[in-house]
DNA sequence: TGTACATCAGTGAACGCGCGTTCACTGATGTAC
DNA sequence: TGTACATCAGTGAACGCGCGTTCACTGATGTAC
């Protein structure tokens, strides 16, 4: 005896998790039937359900893993030194490229079906990415040059960050690889990056004209 | 006879198309079946193919209408004479919102099948997205400050822009009408392009720290 | 105006297929003694 | 250590259903003369 029950088990999940992110990639969740999933992992249909109650189980399941890896990724930006903006953002944005590039298919996956997914995948992603700007907002807070601002303030610079690193992970993802895109993008996401700091740092100075 | 046969087919069409419109409102075009847009709009299957030749073909029309309608916000934005940083944002966050609101379902459309649709679609859609980002540009390119800047800080900008207000007419279609949800949205999108703009115009005399 | 023919949107039967789900089962692994 | 029993991941047949697509058709509308 090689394996446990147990570990064959987990190995069989893991089995149908990774066939179910790849048969999605490029449709979509609501597209992905049972069936596939079985056939793609080498199980009969109904050894499915031992694993899972339904495809939108398993969707679940993913969002819970893809935010994982985000989880760290913003973590390990976070972490060090109170760095001067110029290295937050050249970090944020290296971090970002090397999570997606190592996670294609999870991001892949969040992506899509944020938009397109079961219901239940759509909340469960939306709240997510709540918690992520939640979390930026207040990493905020604490960087020199934003003392004197309204917590709605911090949400909106906050929800403006997260929805252009979304959009950059989409275009990595899209880039599939082809390292001139994918350092092209990089570059553009910097730029933004740093575009929006600086209007963020006049915000209060600067009242719009 | 009080209508000819050209436009007893010209309302069939139309209703087909309303019909996918609807019934994908919630879910996603991969996942929609010719039979249940038949069964809708109360014709037989396959008298769908009178009109289509298959659910993509239909979808790629969704995509021009959709685009149609955003062209024509964006060509009422651009039109008048030259206004203030601050009239732009406010009449152009005002007209994307009046727009998500009256076509409500083909912005859904869009913003899903951007990123879940059919591999044909999705093309259809990334592509006029970069129109009306390289629209933009050239518009940008005429504002009263930006005269220095390079082609790719334009393209860089606009992008960021486009994704902004991506991200606005997603979160107005989610708040579903609820005028208090669409008024937080709004002025959160105003805020963002104010934060951008600002950032945007300090660019080449306040270089990043 | 009347007639003969053409067009073509919509019909309805039929097909083979993949789907989710049920059910009773098998047999290797794990546990109690 | 050996035996008897329990667990449970995976099996395989069967079901009814909705699917896309084919085909020959109907009959009202439109056109040519």
């Amino acid at each position: 005896m090689t394996e446990t029950r147990v570990e064959r088990k987990e190995r069989t999940r893991r089995a149908i998790l990774d066939a179910a992110l790849q048969l999605c990639d490029g449709s979509s969740l609501v597209a992905l039937s049972l069936r596939q999933v079985a056939r793609e992992v080498g199980i009969v249909p109904t050894a499915f359900y031992r694993h899972f109650d339904s495809i939108e189980a398993l969707g679940l399941e993913l969002v819970d893993e893809s935010f994982a890896s985000l989880r760290s990724m913003l973590r390990d930006v976070r972490s060090g030194s109170q760095p001067s903006f110029s290295e937050v953002v050249d970090r944020s944005v290296g971090t970002l490229v090397e999570h997606v590039e190592r996670r294609g298919r999870h991001f892949a996956f969040i992506v899509r079906e944020r938009a397109a997914g079961p219901p239940a995948v759509r909340a469960a992603i939306r709240h997510q990415i709540e918690l992520a700007q939640h979390e930026l907002a207040t990493d905020l807070a604490r960087l020199p040059g934003t003392e004197a601002w309204s917590p709605e303030d911090l949400r909106v610079l906050s929800a403006l960050i997260v929805g252009a690193m979304v959009g950059t992970a989409e275009q990595i993802v899209q880039a599939d690889g082809r390292p001139d895109a994918v350092q092209q993008v990089a570059e553009t996401a910097r730029t933004q990056l740093r575009m929006v700091l600086i209007g963020a740092l006049q915000w209060r100075s600067t009242p719009p004209a």
